[in-house]
DNA sequence: GCGGACTGCTTACCT
DNA sequence: ACAGGTAAGCAGTCCGCG
């Protein structure tokens, strides 16, 4: 008997079974158990078996089908039983995917659909039948096969921890059990090594190709997070070894002459690892190992390495490309707060381990063996370090939303959002015997959006925002509906089965502002899982996440889980307004932000009838003048009372200044601490010549207590606006300072309708440079020729057009100087543009 | 042929 | 392949103008 946790589960084509990755903690060693139940891939249909046997047939090939079964299935869009038949066949290929496999046939009897579940990847299938949950531990035993480890004693104290919580939705109780159970179970620190390999390349600037791997592998790092560390170098004759004692002293080294040794050695090693982490590894570093190794001759079996048809995939091992991972916008956004906008190692590291990789002078087929050692581990250091950093936050997110998504740890780090939510949901529906709805049945029961966007070409309205009142306001409390759409979803019912239902009684319980209702006698399966994710997040986790009293270590482990949680929850109404998601509903969406417009209109209503000023407020928040603490009580009272939703002070500022634009503003804390929402002045793209006077204004603005500092401000402002205008007019500046970054969406030729600057400049630099694509970078300054622009490395100081960063300057300031009632034009000594025309 | 008003495209942001 | 809403700058078009 074996304690192991489990990773994911695969299929074995040949073997034609399921098997399942466990890691054995004691051991630091991967196992595969493959599946002792004679589980077969299958999906299911509303014919009756003859009439299935005869499409099958007639399908006109041997569709290898194995048995058919009568199953019953709950189907929620019409809140009925139905009989089901349960079609088995020999290989997940025959389902879906395949010409002429068992969906087409199904479905190509009569106008109808006839096949359901048949879009479920064989390995998630087996997951969800069982209802196994990668991340939790098993006991495996060779003759009994696998059982969930119930550990009782460690749930039962989280249980007890949470257990005189009075907050929590009594009616999400066994919901919110369920999932304290999986969230209480510890996660282990389990062991990996991270793998960065180099490759030759004769031409400059030339990045090598995996699917022609026509160049040698010249070295190979590995890293572990036990503390060895491994450098693989190939000796080549026209290269300098440089001092390899200082190599020796990070990691060890080995030396080769012979690549195809080399490989082999790499090899040798993949095999024992049980979590090989890489970046980008799946369209590079595991492509070229394995394509270079065949082209030189080693047999298939004996390269470790597999393409599968979604990753890279490593015998026996688990692959976790992290580029796949970080590239993610969910995670990107609300795991690390957008700290990184491009997913390069080089980017990410710095932003999360405030440390990049190695700088190179020369290219990499020209350093030294002792640089490109350097240079190569220091790749695989990083890799692993984005795993280690913070206590392990990134591989426990990983393990978490494994927990939470079902899915294996392959799938989590390389799916969206809209996979993890859908995959939740599907283990619940197989879980409790609910039919998994076609998406197009959805539609059609449940209809279209109803409602009218603001921007052209979405799909529904969406949230709304209080127009700021334009000026300086001191004293301001801004108070926040907590996790809007979920709570929206968790207390009005929220699901695809219960909008629009089918009783005539429930038409009653209508949703604001759009024709929908809301069903009144059942719960909605989507309801109560956000629901009861929401509360977990809200009432348990993120308040402990801060609490002083309790240990640091534990903290961190309630911060991860609630992160975790944000996640998933941030994601949860947008999904629903997603049309490749499968459980797409345009009338929930729509009804989501429909009851969430009406709550900030309420509120604000009510705060005013109390003689609160509401000075903003942007979709789930409002921002209230000089509230007094009694009144915040009082509102939030309210709001919990009549709305039926929590809300929150979500911070409070010394003052704010607001233009009249939304989305944009400046807010001070009493800390002195600016907190700056949608400023050019902040923006990624935007010149350092005018950011660094941006930020001296803020610096400024900072040191502001009360209404009359405002006057020796304003001097002061107006000092650094003047100082700028003068540097631009006698063009001291540097060219650098410049420039304005952005980035390109799409490749240069899908630029069709117009041709933004960033792309003229990418087409002067293309003339005679190397591949500019999607992702990439564009720097350029504004200048004086019919473009307008240059790239920077193509222009000269004299070219700059001053004026356009006069321009550029003024809307900067403009934005606070609104505020402020100062109009830039008026600033002493400066004449006004249209003066120069 | 030119310029202003307008719309649309694109990027980067906010919730 | 989560959503919609906003700011800003520029590209491109239309229309009026003897």
């Amino acid at each position: 008997m074996v304690k192991a946790l489990l990773l994911s589960v695969d299929y074995d084509g040949s073997l034609k079974k399921a098997f399942l990755k466990f890691y054995n903690e004691e051991r630091g060693e991967i196992f595969k158990f493959y599946d002792p139940l004679g589980h077969k891939p299958y999906c299911l249909s509303d014919l009756d078996p003859e009439r299935i046997k005869g499409l099958v047939e007639a399908s006109g090939v041997n569709l290898p089908v194995v048995k058919i079964k009568k199953v019953r299935k709950k189907d929620l869009l019409r809140d009925r039983e139905v009989h089901m038949s349960k079609v088995e066949v020999d290989d997940p290929l025959w389902i879906s995917g395949r010409k002429n496999c068992l969906r087409e046939a199904l479905n190509s009897y009569g106008k109808d659909r006839h096949a359901w579940e048949a879009k479920i990847k064989y390995r998630n299938n087996y997951i969800y039948d069982l209802q196994l949950i990668p991340g939790e531990y098993y006991e495996i035993d060779e003759k009994e096969g696998i059982r969930h480890i119930d550990s009782k004693k460690r749930k039962l104290e989280e249980l007890n921890v949470f257990r005189d919580e009075a907050l929590l939705d009594p009616c999400l109780h066994s919901e919110i059990a369920k999932w304290l159970k999986l969230f209480s179970t510890p996660i282990p620190d389990i062991k990996r090594v991270s793998l960065d390999i180099e490759v030759y390349s004769p031409q400059k600037g030339r990045i090598p190709y995996a699917e022609k791997p026509v160049y040698p592998v010249i070295s190979a790092a590995f890293v572990d997070n036990r503390g060895f560390k491994e450098v693989l170098i190939l000796r080549r004759e026209a290269v300098n070894e440089g001092d390899l004692k200082k190599v020796k002293e990070k990691a060890d080294v080995r030396y080769f002459d012979s690549e195809i040794e080399m490989l082999r050695q790499i090899f040798v090693k993949i095999k024992e690892i049980p979590v090989l982490l890489t970046f980008n590894g799946d369209n590079f570093d595991l492509p070229y190992l394995m394509n270079r190794a065949l082209r030189l001759g080693i047999r298939k079996e004996q390269i470790p390495i597999r393409q599968g048809k979604d990753w890279f995939k490593i015998d026996p091992g688990v692959h976790i490309d992290l580029y796949k991972f970080f590239h993610n916008k969910s995670i990107q956004i609300y795991a690390f707060r957008d700290a990184y906008k491009n997913v390069t190692l080089d980017e990410v590291a710095k932003a999360l381990l405030k440390k990049g990789k190695i700088e190179l002078e020369e290219e990499i087929s020209v350093l030294t063996l002792e640089k490109l050692a350097i240079y190569c581990l220091r790749d695989a250091e990083l890799t692993m370090e984005l795993t280690t950093f913070n206590e392990n936050l990134v591989l426990n997110l990983v393990i978490l939303i494994s927990k939470i998504s079902k899915l294996g740890v392959e799938d989590v780090t390389r799916r969206g959002i809209s996979a993890w939510i859908r995959s939740m949901l599907d283990f619940e529906h197989r879980g409790k015997g609910y039919l998994i709805p076609l998406p197009e049945e959805i539609i059609a029961e449940k209809g279209e959006a109803t409602t009218t966007s603001i921007i052209k070409g979405k799909k529904y309205k969406g949230a709304i925002i209080i127009p700021p009142e334009e000026g300086v306001h001191f004293g301001i409390t801004v108070l926040d509906f907590s996790s809007l759409y979920p709570s929206v979803i968790k207390s009005r019912n929220l699901s695809y089965e219960t909008i629009n239902c089918r009783h005539v009684e429930c038409k009653r319980n209508k949703v604001p502002d759009t024709p929908h209702w809301v069903c009144l006698k059942r719960r909605g399966l989507l309801s109560v899982i956000i629901g009861a994710l929401r509360d977990i997040r809200v009432k348990l986790y993120k308040p402990r996440s801060k609490d002083e009293s309790i240990s640091k270590k534990e903290r961190e482990r309630y911060m991860v889980i609630q992160q975790a949680l944000k996640v998933i929850l941030n994601a949860s109404y947008g999904v629903l307004g997603a049309e490749n998601f499968s459980y797409y509903c345009p009338p929930v969406a729509e009804s989501v932000t429909a009851i969430g417009r009406h709550l900030i209109r309420e509120v604000t209503r009510k705060a005013e009838e109390m003689g609160i000023q509401v000075v903003y407020g942007d979709t789930d928040s409002v921002f209230l003048k000089n509230p007094a603490d009694e009144q915040i009580k009082e509102l939030k009272a309210w709001a919990e009372k009549k709305l039926k939703v929590d809300m929150d002070i979500e911070k409070v500022y010394r003052y704010v200044a607001l233009s009249n634009r939304k989305k944009n503003y400046l807010g001070v804390y009493p800390d002195g601490r600016v907190d700056i929402k949608g400023l050019i002045g902040k923006k990624k793209n935007t010149p350092e010549f005018i950011k660094q006077a941006f930020n001296e204004m803020v610096n400024i603005l900072g040191q502001v207590k009360s209404q009359k500092d405002f006057e020796d401000a304003r001097i002061r402002i107006e000092k650094i606006v003047k100082d700028r205008y003068t540097a631009l007019r006698n063009r001291t500046f540097n060219l650098e300072d410049l420039t304005f970054k952005v980035v390109l969406s799409k490749p240069l030729d899908k630029y069709i309708k117009t041709t933004p600057q960033h792309v003229k400049a990418a087409k002067q630099l293309l003339k005679n440079r190397r591949k500019i694509g999607p992702g990439d970078t564009i720097e350029f300054v504004k200048t004086r020729n019919a473009a307008g622009v240059k790239p920077l490395e193509l222009a000269k100081k004299g070219e700059i057009d001053v004026e356009k960063y006069i321009e550029t300057l003024q809307s900067t300031f403009q934005q606070i100087l609104d505020a402020l009632n100062i109009d830039f034009e008026h600033i002493a000594g400066i004449t006004s543009i249209s003066d120069f025309l």
